[in-house]
DNA sequence: ATAATGAAGTTAATCGGTTAACAAAGAGGT
DNA sequence: ACCTCTTTGTTAACCGATTAACTTCATTAT
């Protein structure tokens, strides 16, 4: 293998110093135009392409942005929930959307623990992160000691206004969907959704949620939550639980398309449709949901935009920082399909 | 923020020299067992991490995995596949699962040209790449000029046997879905699938379609096979020519999952229904298709360990470069579900 | 005529590690 | 007592960039 081109050789080639090549690669303006074009010419012709790692240890830049994502939380061996989870393809599409263009690239690791995610910084010298998932409290103080730009996605914790915020109207999205189901004449509305103490997000549609409920007149039954895991396997078992629950239900909110998908299994496994018996809607507008039996109403979030907010986010508090932190909330809509039906 | 602990502070701390140090860290049997103690002590009591990024500069070495994914072949804004096709998740999240267990981590680029990763490799420094996607002719003679570790996922282009490969067994694929149809009664079979002529896997499951369908003493009818796009609006256009195709076709075996969600949806759309007007089998087994109306029948590959073995492959080639390359193929198997029977 | 300013470059230290070359001291052999 | 190994370290060059400090030389101001 021929050794690499650097930034030596294109100076020799040149017939400049190191410095003023590095000054016209970094448009720093220190150079003659006439020298310029040369140092352009040279790199052009003997194929020179800066390396990242050297400029990184020189400028301690590295132009990366790690993602954290969320884990199954069970089981000895976890994974990324990026398996079990349309929503986080369209996300991480959009981060690779921007990045790339804007000259940085991403890691992927799952949230474990504030300590590994300050290793991982450490390590990696990453310019900043972003983060998405339920976020253990010691994890805040964990991040401020690194004092690091963060974007925090769908984060309604208590010390996440210190950090930059990327999130969709959630309460409203919840006020949509149920509001939805009552003008449809559903009264016993359930709710099923990840552990609403312990994610913001959860929360907040809930309020939507009974808010809604509230507005009609109707008072929010706790026996109507069922709390399970965010993924297909989780809406299935809610689903179960539903059905047994007696049965004055006939529609419910989710707070996610899988969750949704599994209900509307296992009704179907027992004997029960979508929307006939149950109306369902999700939460998200996952690409699925146009292609699914039946197509899905559901709360629209735009992930990819998310995605691309969220790296926007990031690169302009990593090349301008600012002490204050911002937070950028994307609105939701309401679409219907066939999921939903007049009871 | 106060300044980084470097290897000199640790060396200090210790009373050794910074050699000492980086011997103990890097397991090179050189100080006594004593000294050894004292460094590791040390490095615990003040807190320190090695940079990998000045590591790498100075072995060559980054620890750092590319993996290129395929993205939209047109549209003036291509984004990664990934967000189209839950089949990219599972393979990532593998991917994830071990490669962080062993020291390294990920970066995702989409597949735009041999240049450009050519580029990314040698900014980046990175170890090895890990290809998933149809690469153009031109791919291999400038990956080949970069001396470098590369896998291969479902390649069996002319060129791709000089690199590793990780490969399910594609044409058994196309064979067990169309013999399955088959055996249920059917004969007028419809291929869907991406292009056969650029893409070997698609080639391969054809093949294995056809295989079968001789077997069965059925001359393949060039008018039953369909290219389109392997997403669910790929399957969706598909579907609807399928539909004023005649009106022969009792059956379709298609490529890919989000392919069969598709066919299904626009089936739907006209009035048809699966299984009772068609019987559909997809390919890959993604998890949504135990959770879609009907569950899907579909060819099984293990797609979270094709990217755990992508992964072993890279970094075994990396660690212990060998000469020869490797061909891994997974099995595959028939699922039976929902969506097929008895004519 | 002289000092001050600015433009255009260069030199050399630095980022945080690794590693080849060297050195000192103790052990073992004759 | 002398030589040769080993063991256990250390010193200093190096990886490929950036950048502060310095040098030259030409131009302008006083």
């Amino acid at each position: 293998m021929k050794r690499k081109v650097t930034i030596r050789d294109v100076a020799k080639y040149a017939g400049v110093s190191v410095a003023t090549v590095s000054n016209v690669i970094n448009n720093i303006d220190k150079a003659s135009d006439e020298t310029r074009e040369m140092v352009l010419k040279s790199i052009k012709e003997i194929g020179y392409q800066p390396d990242f790692v050297a400029r990184c240890l020189a400028k301690g830049k590295s132009n990366l942005i790690g993602v954290m994502l969320p884990i199954t939380e069970k089981g000895d061996e976890p994974y990324l929930l990026l398996r079990d989870n349309p929503f986080f393809s369209e996300f991480i599409s959009g981060i690779d959307f921007i990045s790339r263009k804007r000259g940085y690239d991403f890691l992927i690791s799952g949230i474990e623990s504030g300590q590994q995610c300050k290793e991982w910084v450490t390590k990696r010298n990453l310019d900043g992160i972003i983060m998405l998932g339920m976020l253990p409290r010691s994890f805040f103080n964990e991040m401020e000691e690194i004092n690091l730009p963060v974007v925090l996605i769908d984060a309604y914790e208590e010390f996440a206004t210190r950090f930059h915020r990327i999130m969709a109207d959630d309460k409203n999205g919840g006020y949509l969907a149920t509001k939805h189901l009552i003008s449809l004449g559903h009264r016993h509305i359930a709710f099923v959704t990840g552990s609403v103490k312990q994610s913001g997000v959860n929360r907040e549609r809930f309020e939507g949620y009974k808010k809604a409920l509230q507005e009609a007149g109707i008072t929010p039954d706790p026996g109507l939550i069922f709390e399970d895991h965010v993924t297909f396997e989780g809406g299935y078992q809610a689903g179960k639980r539903i059905m047994e629950s007696g049965g004055e239900i006939t529609a419910v909110v989710t707070v996610a398309d899988v969750v949704a998908f599994g209900l509307i299994n296992v009704f179907r496994d027992h004997g029960k449709t979508v929307p006939d018996d149950y109306s369902v809607v999700g939460f998200d507008d996952i690409q699925l949901c146009k292609y699914v039996v039946p197509r899905l109403t559901t709360v629209r979030q735009n992930i990819f935009k998310k995605g691309v907010a969220a790296v926007e986010a990031i690169i302009s508090d990593i090349e301008l920082p600012s002490e204050t932190s911002e937070t950028k909330i994307l609105s939701v809509e309401l679409i219907q399909r066939e999921s939903t039906k007049k009871l």
